[in-house]
DNA sequence: TCAAAAGTGTTTTTTCTACACCCATGC
DNA sequence: GCATGGGTGTAGAAAAAACACTTTTGA
């Protein structure tokens, strides 16, 4: 089922026409982290007219499934489709919106702030996280954005709104994730070496794990493909490539992995 | 903080007013679970002019927390407030709101069904899963319904709309959240015993555990007091009274059980 | 007195934890 | 040749699972 959306072709129209193609007083947010250099590094935007960074979010259009104007901003953003995608919470407190911020960018492409206008009501977001491919990711600022790019996750500056807020919590459930669903194969290229799924596992967690202890887990997972080759043109050993098995991997995400009871 | 919002009392002028008051195209929806009998209760509610039982649910004011309108959807329902509440998902596909049947609701008030009319929009709802005390919640239906009852889990009726969806999905983070927190709190009397314990996380795991294993495990956790009274008038030997360490408790809520990593 | 439910403990199995040793590679 | 990172294995501790015996009570 493909439907075609109207594009915003800049920000004067689609801050005019908005009120009648969007859902009011809702907009979706994306947390998407990307895995590179051993960080775990998060997708930001800066938009034009102000003078904090973002995270990609946009509106839903009046007939469109939420989670579908996710994967849009998702895909606008960084080119990819397909992608690890997950609601987990909505952000509803009336403070949230940034009135003040709001009015101050319709008034700078001359428009009139009057009351009642759509982009100056209050805002509810529908908070999504997604995990990506760092390389095959390509970030690209939209029309509203003058730029937009990946930032470490220790190096995350203070964002507008509650987007600070938004990506802590984004980052914790993510945390919780590791406990009953495996993760990895949105984050790392197609073939990747157990010490790199390890890096992985030890920057969402913020802590470092035993080597040998985490290669016994993780296969006892069976998720995974141990590939003949190892990894060329490293310096030590050789560490052997492994691959995701596809079928017990989203059998593991969808049955859990270890549960309590 | 204390702020007073509009009561609807009635059906007619809450449907004529709703566009005024209330965030457009926005509900909250709760699943209430209660415990009894053995068994894992749901408050559902019947609404006038609908053949259809129905998650309780309400409209969020224009500047009112999201979460605040969970809580006053619980309070009205229940009479309880100060339970446990938390939000789990939120549904937005388009094709969930039931057009036809709100059209006729409209229809049977005496109300013109005009296009545009702020019932007839797509609405997106917040669900929220609430834990209560069977035994305190006195159930009461609101103005717009007739009745207000605990349903039996195994028995729950065909819903109106997506109502069925929600629940199962309430009922899987509810499992979920055995797994890394404790549950019990708000769901059993101060007092209660061991074996009703158990038949609580029975109930919601849908199967049956170890007795001695649970109890070892469950006092494991140090959030459980043992009192020095036994249960009185019942059959066979009288089972030691617990109760909840608050502070334990809580803490267990605040930082989880166990963490896998 | 006996069936049913509850209290307590033990054995076995599995999993987790903390290590030690050897191998390959670039400098 | 040696420091660094990677592959593999093993002993001890801890947790989970399986299971048995005794006590209390109402019918």
């Amino acid at each position: 089922m493909e439907t075609t959306y109207p594009v915003e072709d800049k920000v004067g129209s689609m801050l005019q026409k908005g009120g009648e193609h969007f859902h009011p007083g809702l907009s979706v947010d994306c947390v998407i982290f990307g895995f590179h250099d051993n960080q775990l590094k998060v997708l930001l935007l800066k938009m034009k007219h102000a003078d904090k960074w973002a995270l990609p979010g946009g509106f839903v259009y009046k007939e469109e499934d939420v989670e579908h104007a996710a994967v849009r901003v998702l895909e606008s953003r960084t080119g990819l489709s397909d992608i690890f995608l997950r609601q987990y919470h909505t952000f509803g407190a009336p403070a949230r919106s940034d009135r003040k911020l709001n009015r101050e960018l319709l008034e700078s492409v001359g428009m009139e702030p009057h009351e009642g206008h759509w982009f100056l009501q209050r805002f509810i977001t529908v908070g999504y996280y997604a995990l990506v491919d760092f390389s095959s990711a390509v970030p690209r600022p939209d029309e509203i954005s003058e730029a937009c790019a990946w930032w470490d996750l220790q190096e995350i500056p203070l964002l507008t709104m509650d987007h600070n807020h938004i990506l802590q919590k984004a980052l914790e459930t993510l945390r919780k994730q590791l406990n009953d669903q495996p993760i990895g194969y949105n984050l790392l290229p197609e073939k990747f070496t157990m010490p790199e799924l390890q890096r992985l596992y030890e920057t969402i967690l913020g802590k470092r794990l035993d080597r040998r202890n985490f290669q016994r887990k993780m296969l006892g997972y069976g998720i995974l493909n141990r590939l003949e080759e190892r990894k060329q043109g490293v310096a030590h050993k050789a560490p052997f490539l492994y691959s995701f098995n596809q079928e017990r991997y989203g059998a593991a995400l969808q049955d859990g992995l270890q549960q309590g009871w």
